[in-house]
DNA sequence: ACAGGCATGTAAATAGTTACATGATTCG
DNA sequence: CGAATCATGTAACTATTTACATGCCTGT
């Protein structure tokens, strides 16, 4: 048998939880671990069907009315499984900032324009801030101490990124006006 | 013509700088941008195919003694399209980090495990750390300004990370012994 | 009636990694 | 000589997104 994927065990965190249908895990991992983990639909369902194969998790019909409906619970094997990766220490550790890769390249373009890179990615990081923010009191409702750790994570990160480009920006202007139009070089 | 894939502008954006060789183009990659955007051989060699295809590079024949290799320019269209994208908003914010998965499920686990995640995420954030140091005084050495200060922000948001692991793991480690062993709820 | 949300699923495309094959050169 | 590094390239695989198809249910 071969080792899962990380979203497989996105999945089986999600189900041991509680039981939740693919829909369900889909809304949960847009609504929590999407900043750090994303999964789309073309990952759940064809993941589900093979971790019930695999005996990990059972679904079980739950229609809601005539909408046909399919919940998963986590087995024993499931649980083992999830705590044994828990256990393993993290290897995925993966960023990809198209903004960092424009500023790195920034000395193609005059240094106003490496400035209006960082208002956009501080605008991007303000705007997570704000969604990360409106999230907490639901975060706070479920009594859920690790995921609401985790999103408080969240919220200092991406203050500290956006205070970290008014920081650059304000360099970039600094050193631009304050020592007669000396721009950056490549 | 499709739009180029951020992979591309990287190739664009290092061979604007010096007539750089596919080789070369990976090792410069692996020496500074792979923490916010990596790539390996397999993009790179078709992607300076397409782009020598498209006119926006040129390659030409430089052999190390008997040794082939091809080293490629940039050519006026190819700095065009660069600059285009550069004053393009970034779109691409991606993160995928498996301590924080790890974290998040953390209920299924002791306290006293949830701590070993924090402690392997910090201790891989202060390895990076240690890297990016080292990288230091190269990039300062080529008074590369840019690149100097997304290498700053690389380390100073490494030792935020770190921090954070360490305060976090103080908050459970505080909570499980201050308060009569009530650990973490799910 | 119709929009929007619930619900499942897949096909196709894109992105990216890994591993390998090949061969030259340099350094100890 | 052998190991490491320079150098190019591809095949196979894995991951992931996007877009679509289908159809039911709820509220206006």
């Amino acid at each position: 048998m071969e080792s899962l994927s990380s979203t497989a065990y996105v999945i089986l965190g999600l189900v041991r939880e509680q039981p939740r249908s693919g829909y369900e895990i889909k809304a949960t991992v847009d609504g929590t671990t999407r900043f750090f983990w994303a999964a789309s639909y073309g990952q759940i369902y064809p993941e589900l069907k093979r971790l019930a194969e695999q005996g990990l998790v059972v679904g079980s019909d739950a229609p809601t009315g005539g909408r046909r409906r399919t919940v998963y619970e986590i087995t024993a094997d499931g649980e083992e499984e999830l705590k044994a990766w828990l256990r393993r220490p993290p290897e995925t550790y993966e960023m990809r900032e198209e903004g960092l890769l424009k500023l790195f390249f920034a000395a193609a373009l005059e240094p106003g324009e490496a400035v209006e890179i960082l208002r956009a990615m501080r605008a991007h990081r303000l705007a997570t801030n704000a969604q990360l923010r409106a999230m907490k009191p639901i975060a706070e409702e479920k009594d859920a101490s690790y995921p609401l750790l985790v999103l408080e994570g969240g919220l200092e990160f991406t203050e500290w990124f956006a205070d970290w480009c008014e920081r650059v920006e304000q360099r970039i202007l600094a050193a631009r006006g304050g020592s007669g139009g000396r721009g950056a070089k490549a």
